[in-house]
DNA sequence: ACGAATTCCTAGTAAATAGCTAGGGATTGA
DNA sequence: TCAATCCCTAGCTATTTACTAGGAATTCGT
């Protein structure tokens, strides 16, 4: 039931180059140095996101990439099923997949249905912008302690 | 994002138990044919269930497994954790495994904690027994749709 | 007492997946 | 022009998954 490194990384980058939303395009190198990733593994992550036109990409010198909707408007469910495919915790509740056997009978299909639901409710109701927000009340937390100590 | 065969046999297994509850020990070769595992693999994930305390086994002929407990008493929780570990997204917001970097500006950590947080909720609140009940529900919703036609 | 049915244990193994690395072409700013 | 960048395909290693194999220990029925 772990996401694997493709979802956690490109979700890293987003938050990344949702940090410098505004600020010109972003090189993979820069990104990969700040967040401890392989460049070329990361230029794998990020070619389905733009494909899927998340990003926006400049190339040659000074290029890199772009968000290319406001952070608000890029939800963390998108990313990670661009990544890792649907997050369900079975492929037969996944719309257009297979069907287990004798899905009318099979009660664990419940169960998987619930999971399924309850996971992308949660990574629905959370953007790029959610994101900074918490970075930047936890940054304030952390300013506030060491004025009090 | 996805169980393995482990949890799904696992759950499909103890579902087995459960409808025949208070009929004596079940054999794993009955289980096997009936959910369509292999018996061999089966014992192996029997095993560990067996260990923890879910189940007891009677060995020996016309021995096999039964529910250690009340079908009301055995969540889903139990069952799956036992056979896939922790079900959280990443290792980082488990309790006791390593965290991640640094945790406290760890912003992907938020995201990961309340889908952990969510699926547990889930799985913490179904039991065999309302499996059973669900179970149950079908069929009376097929019979009456047969009458229908 | 014997044999069939069962649990129990350890080891091995083939296929898939994860997590990268390597190399090179295409594009563009300075 | 050249250095920096994106872009694409291929390959490779280690781990994990999903089993299979074989056999010892136990117990019921006869």
């Amino acid at each position: 039931m772990k996401l694997s490194t493709k979802g956690r990384y490109g979700l890293k980058a987003m938050f990344d180059l949702a940090l410098h939303d505004g600020k010109g395009p972003v090189s993979l190198a820069a990104i990969a140095e700040r967040q401890s990733i392989s460049i070329h593994y990361l230029e794998q992550l990020v070619s389905p996101l733009r494909k899927a036109g998340l990003l926006k990409s400049v190339r040659g010198a000074q290029g890199g990439y772009l968000l290319a909707k406001a952070p608000s408007e890029i939800s963390i469910k998108e990313i990670l099923e661009l990544l890792e495919g649907p997050l369900a915790p079975a492929s037969c509740v996944v719309e257009g997949e297979e069907a287990c056997d004798n899905s009318n009978f099979c009660v664990s299909h419940m169960i998987y249905d619930r999971i399924y639901e309850s996971i992308n409710q949660v990574v629905a109701n959370i953007s790029l912008q959610d994101m900074l927000d918490e970075q930047h009340r936890k940054l304030q937390d952390t300013i506030s302690d060491m004025k009090q100590a």
